[in-house]
RNA sequence: UCCUUCUUAGCUCAGCUGGUUAGAGCACAUGACUGUUAAUCAUGGGGUCCCUGGUUCGAGCCCAGGAGAGGGAGCCA
């Protein structure tokens, strides 16, 4: 049925041809109908002019509204103007589906509403564009682990027991008997290394946080190798080549759709620098300011962010104050008005994004200037650390106490387990958790008792040591918190088709 | 669970120390305009000011309680 695609129209230039798509946006005027078709693969402007296809065809043609799907058939001309460099030069048309009083306009939305439009809002240029940057990420992991020998082998979903405690499961039903919705893969994936070497799960993992921030998912996708033979510093070194792979084939495939979203991928570029890897120690020196990094010191960075913001604020008030003053002169023409006021109505957004900004640094401050030893990175902690440097860092040797039962203890110093956190810049924080297991049967008795879990879940686990155990190690990555950094996301919200987050369940 | 900000037209927002009939822009509808890219012009329809109760001669505005949303903390990928 559907023969031609946007995105190969410059194989068909001067041709005639039938496109299928839905109406973007439409400009009437005089005898003439622009119409910007999308298909999915693009964008198109087609001009429909009364004098070529007719008056019946031309009255059909004003019908098309918003997001109504159309057919298209007309002449492939180059123009440079346009933003595919081509446009259709219509001779004939048929409205396909209707679509009256499509509810997303031209302009800023609020959040709340765009996600109650969710399914309509995927349309958009900029939803497009993120959704295929994952499509593109969710294929370039599959390529690297399956070119470096791994093999794809899933943790189920179902899990009778809380490995971590219970108060962040969901709960179901299993034939009368309660069971939890998985909130990692990681101990299967362990059972699954022993059988094959090399292998990752990926799939979705639930997790009961009653987090409203912009990192938070209730439901999530994460890819979680596991390596046996593996240490940690083997670990860090795969994580590394992993991630600098995945970044460069979307720095390398997707040009067009970083540009839709406005991502300045020069910072994205520094990813073929090695990742600085600091230990938990260094790491805390650096938050607390004790440390500077290249000349940077993270209290002084921070409040000189504030500043900026305090600064950006009277700018943006004193703005909003001209282009409102501005409105009220006599005789303003009605379109400058309208200009003016959707700069207004964009600038008030940037001004209540400031003002929380405004309100959440001196908490952060406060927060990185008290920090105490020994406990874990808070999210704040971690945006504060991570804005110091401009590739991803990764944080090692955490004290053992903050940290999962099953990580091995370091040998050198017991007071450490070899977890690894890995850091994304630009204030993005932790999007990989991982690091080297628990070999020893005893020592992981000892943390299941002192976590007070209940030990005849985890005899299969402790199995693998009393069978053949070996040094092993892996990570998990949060698949929507990477696509979040890469694409430059405001929210995770933004990075997976429908999510599903503390509050949202529709649609 | 805690802290914090918010809720006025389909959407984004004004609405001054409480005072007649609650406003703007966009969107929509009708008409005018033969090349528009969120900027043409005119006219028009459109409101349970989140809900409940209270104070007051009078409440969109003040007070109390509730609901919903945004952001943050905790927790995490």
């Amino acid at each position: 049925m559907q023969k031609y695609l946007i995105k190969d129209l410059a194989s068909y230039e001067g041709q005639e041809l039938t496109l299928l798509g839905w109406a973007s946006n439409k400009r009437e005027s005089k005898g003439l109908v622009f119409v910007v078709l999308r298909d999915g693969t693009g964008w198109c402007q087609c001009v429909i002019s009364q004098d070529t296809v007719g008056e019946a065809l031309f009255e059909e043609a004003r019908k098309i509204t918003l997001e109504a799907s159309v057919s298209l058939t007309g002449l492939v001309v180059k123009d440079e103007r346009q933003m595919g460099g081509f446009e259709l030069q219509v001779n004939a048309l048929e409205i396909i589906g209707e679509s009256l009083d499509y509810p997303i306009a031209k302009k800023e939305h609020g959040v709340d509403f765009l996600m109650d439009k969710r399914h309509l809002w995927l349309r958009s240029q900029r939803q497009w564009a993120i959704m295929r940057i994952r499509n593109k990420i969710i294929f370039s992991i599959h390529e690297f682990f399956q070119s470096k020998g791994f093999v794809q082998m899933d943790a189920p979903l179902f899990t009778g027991n809380a490995c971590e405690g219970t108060s962040n499961l969901f709960e179901t039903d299993f034939y009368g008997d309660p069971a939890y919705l998985s909130q990692s893969g990681q101990l299967y994936g362990e059972a699954m290394a022993m059988t094959l070497g090399k292998i990752y799960t990926f799939g979705p993992t639930f997790r009961a946080e009653k987090s409203k921030t912009r990192r938070h998912l209730s439901e999530f996708w994460m890819i979680e190798p596991e390596m046996a033979f593996y240490d940690i510093f083997d670990n860090m070194d795969l994580i590394e080549d992993f991630l600098r792979s995945v970044v460069t084939a979307v720095l390398d495939s997707c040009e067009k759709e970083l540009a839709i979203i406005g991502r300045d991928t020069e910072i994205l570029k520094n990813i073929i620098k090695p990742f600085p890897r600091l230990t938990y120690d260094e790491a805390v020196r650096i938050i607390k300011g004790e440390q500077d990094v290249n000349g940077q010191n993270s209290i002084v960075s921070l409040e000189n962010e504030l500043k900026a913001v305090q600064e950006r604020i009277g700018l943006v008030q004193a703005e909003i104050a001209e282009r409102e003053a501005k409105i009220k002169t006599p005789g303003m023409k009605k379109g400058e008005i309208g200009f003016n006021q959707a700069q207004i109505d964009k600038l008030k957004q940037e001004l209540s994004d400031l003002q929380e900004q405004e309100r959440n640094i001196p908490q952060w401050l406060n927060s990185a200037r008290n920090f105490e030893y020994g406990n874990d990175l808070g999210g704040s902690d971690e945006t504060v650390i991570t804005r110091l440097f401009d590739v991803p860092i990764m944080v090692y040797n955490w004290p053992h106490e903050v940290k999962a039962f099953y990580l091995k203890r370091d040998p050198e110093n017991s007071k450490f387990a070899r977890g690894v956190d890995v850091l994304a810049p630009e204030g993005y924080g932790e999007i990989v958790g991982g690091g080297e297991r628990e070999t020893n049967e005893q020592l992981l008795i000892e943390k299941i008792n002192e976590h007070q879990l209940p030990m005849e879940a985890f005899e299969w686990y402790l199995d693998l040591r009393r069978y053949g155990t070996v040094p092993h190690a892996g990570f998990g990555l949060g698949l929507e918190r990477l696509v979040t950094w890469l694409c430059k996301l405001p929210h995770v919200r933004e990075s997976i088709p429908f999510p599903r987050m503390y509050g949202r369940l529709l649609p």
